[in-house]
DNA sequence: CATTTTTACAAAT
DNA sequence: ATTTGTAAAAATG
């Protein structure tokens, strides 16, 4: 309903949390990777992996931020708004991998 | 504004 | 592989 696009719309100003997701995200080097909990550490919040990524997957600066260069500490790539396929692609593409 | 649900994680079991 | 813990946003009321 409305409510809902209202409330997306409220919320659409950037956080401190979102702001510094994004800040680390975009520093890191090219043909590097970065895991979550990196990330989470970086901002002052090495508990909050799972909130870095949930700030990454609204990411509004999608080719602005290289979403892509950050992975699980397990290695997996976790997901990606254009697909885990396309994720794998571009790190290849840097040599990440 | 308070409460509940969901989530692209991580560590332990 | 499954469970538990933690952190933040979106949705709901």
């Amino acid at each position: 309903m409305n409510k809902s696009i209202l409330s997306t719309i409220t919320r659409a100003a950037l956080t401190d949390f979102q702001k510094a997701v994004y800040c680390a995200t975009a520093l890191i080097p090219k043909g590097e990777t970065r895991t979550y909990a990196q990330i989470a550490a970086m901002i002052g919040r090495p508990r909050a992996a799972r909130a870095v990524g949930n700030a990454l997957n609204k990411n509004p600066f999608a080719p602005a931020v290289p979403c892509h260069r950050v992975i699980r500490s397990s290695g997996a790539l976790g997901g990606f708004a254009l697909g885990s396929a396309t994720k794998k692609r571009l790190l290849k593409q840097e040599g990440a991998l």
